[in-house]
RNA sequence: GCCCCAGUAGCUCAACGGAUAGAGCGCCGGACUUCUAAUCCGUAGGUUGGGGGUUCGAUUCCCUCCUGGGGUACCA
């Protein structure tokens, strides 16, 4: 049981207990609530529920307090409650139970902090879905990074999740690829033609049709495009797949727009819209009437070429999540795409469904920053960088760890230099150097011809240092996060809970040695143990993050 | 015009309606005979863009205005 949650339950108690022994007037209970004061001296938690009551009690706000504290002096987790103006009761946890934290942290190991507010729950997150014309692009990257930190952190609070990418397989765009590759193709059998403004000019394309001029030679010329298309499609999806692979990120699945068209459910969805009159004709074109659900403008969905437009495809593929039963849905839209998403959400309403199961989550852009200057990216003139350039430039680690250092309504500045920085600045060194740091404290330890588990009956009642305490604090702040993390869709608040973790532990380590000659024999155990579940829960932390935890560096 | 996002310390950003608004960087000043100084300790720095409102309490919610960014396709 998560300790704030136990507060919980036995502050509403302490009410009833009052109110029962008359110290304090019967009313309804309302809603009470346990937070973390951001002043340590206010306590390891307080609750300012007295100042909620003071209405329904008709009493001063400190005088509930006070009766509401004094039932509460019994219980054992507890060191101390006390009251404090203008009506907040502050609990301090005891001693015995911080220090117990060290075996909590060693027996859950990998799901330490873990939460059930899921409750075995089918979700789905919704992340990247490039199509596969091209590279991934920081900005899918961004997204990629912050659905599948959103889908980790769904996971470890009991959400049974599917991890889901969904990309256009056909239509104009991959004709175009086709086009490109052929015209490239043609170029490399020595005809003198040019690719079009609409064409994709990136360099891929250019070995995509080398590649083929030296398997086939010649021979491909008479090829219709869309069979260059298919192999080009195929070749940068799987070439996507590995990108994002390299990154940490698997998809559980890949969803492909075509198969709504072999199902029939895009013509289904239409012929539903049209049969409840969202849908007229005009200037050749079918129109959705988004209006009727507060949009500026109706929105075209199927051209005057008789071809649905992207909303189209995206409402059935939405409908389609609706009718997998998905109890959440997540979505993940970069800056290109602010605009789309009410609208696909129009269309599921239209279609007769209650869209609240659908959660939209928008980010901003990110900028690459190099010696302090900002470099000028370009997706049509294909001065862009790609995730694997960024991956051979600065690794897996950085990559992930910067991707959700801000809050999605934040542009990320990506510094280059600080991501492979290695010193306190740059914050991926200064975190997994924590675990480093645990790591060369077992290896010394083992070189002194100590007993490896030497640590396991260790006297933990001997932590009594307050950065011990500090830091085994800030432990149990975990599944906070994760429960905000799931409730706001914002991935963000764990790489700040890695950072101040790290810095809790570093002063530890400065403070609380434990092979140094002043350290006595029983100490010195006791901060093994400690140490070793520090170096667990960095371990479960990076985990979180989809990031390496190295032991040496 | 309309929609979305942002405006908080010199800079980059946090802050799930609570107490004296916090970190990092930068600045300034300190600390290594002993587990990696890839680190730590300390000082300074604020009218939370402006103005109203709701509340016992607002950076947080509502209204309005200003500034910056993005979007506003019969492209996806």
């Amino acid at each position: 049981m998560r300790i704030d949650t136990q507060l919980e339950i036995d502050l509403r108690q302490a009410i009833k207990n009052a109110q029962t022994a008359g110290t304090l007037p019967e009313f309804e209970i309302p809603e009470v609530s346990i937070e973390k004061p951001r002043d340590p001296e206010n306590g390891d938690y307080a609750t300012p529920t007295p100042l909620r009551l003071a209405k329904l009690a008709r009493m001063a706000p400190v005088k509930i307090a006070q009766a509401i504290a004094d039932q509460m002096t019994a219980l054992d987790y507890l060191g101390e409650v006390a009251v404090a103006a203008p009506g907040f009761i502050n609990f301090r946890l005891s001693s015995a139970y911080i220090q117990g934290l060290v075996e909590q942290i060693l027996e859950k190991g990998m799901d330490f902090g873990s939460i059930n507010i899921g409750a075995g729950k089918k979700a789905q997150v919704e992340c990247v879905s490039a199509n596969p014309t091209g590279p991934i692009t920081l900005g899918r990257t961004r997204g990629g990074v912050m659905g599948d930190t959103l889908a980790r952190a769904m996971r470890a609070a009991g959400y049974d999740v599917t991890l889901e990418y969904y990309y256009n397989d056909a239509g104009r765009q991959i004709t175009m690829l086709g086009e490109s590759v052929k015209t490239r193709y043609l170029q490399q059998c020595g005809q003198d033609i040019e690719l079009s403004d609409e064409h994709y000019q990136g360099a891929y394309i250019t070995d995509i049709a080398e590649e083929l001029f030296q398997q086939h030679g010649e021979s491909l010329q008479d090829q219709p495009s869309d069979y260059f298309g298919d192999i080009a499609k195929d070749q940068i999806s799987q070439h996507q797949k590995e990108s994002l692979k390299s990154i940490n990120i698997e998809f559980d699945v890949y969803f492909r727009e075509n198969s709504l068209y072999e199902d029939g459910q895009v013509w289904e969805a239409l012929g539903i819209l049209e049969g409840k009159g969202y849908v007229y004709e005009k200037d050749g074109a079918k129109w959705f009437r988004t209006t009727d659900f507060g949009d500026d403008k109706d929105r075209v969905i199927v051209k005057n070429t008789g071809e649905p437009t992207y909303r189209m495809p995206d409402i059935a593929y939405h409908w389609n999540k609706a009718q997998r039963g998905f109890d959440l849905v997540v979505d993940f839209f970069g800056p290109d795409h602010h605009a789309t998403a009410p609208q696909v959400l129009m269309g599921v309403q239209a279609l007769g469904y209650d869209t609240s199961f659908v959660r939209t989550v928008l980010h901003q852009i990110v900028s690459l920053v190099r010696s302090g200057e900002q470099l000028k990216m370009s997706t049509r003139r294909g001065t862009y960088v790609t995730l694997d350039e960024l991956v051979e430039e600065v690794g897996p680690d950085p990559i992930r760890y910067f991707m959700i250092s801000r809050s999605g309504n934040s542009e990320i500045i990506f510094d280059l230099d600080l991501a492979v920085e290695q010193s306190d600045k740059n914050p991926v060194y200064y975190i997994q150097n924590a675990l480093v740091r645990c790591a060369g404290i077992f290896r010394k330890w083992e070189e002194a011809g100590y007993a490896p588990d030497a640590d396991k009956d260790a006297d933990l009642s001997l932590l009594t240092h307050e950065n011990e305490k500090r830091f085994l604090l800030k432990a149990l702040e975990l599944s906070n996060v994760l429960e905000l993390m799931v409730d706001e869709s914002a991935p963000h608040h764990i790489s700040f809970f890695a950072y101040e973790l790290a810095s809790m532990f570093h002063p530890t380590y400065e403070t609380c040695r434990v092979l140094h000659s002043e350290v006595p024999e029983d100490v010195r155990l006791a901060r093994l143990r400690f140490y070793r579940a520090a170096k667990q829960l960095f371990a479960r932390v990076l985990d979180l993050m989809g990031m390496s935890a190295p032991e040496v560096m």
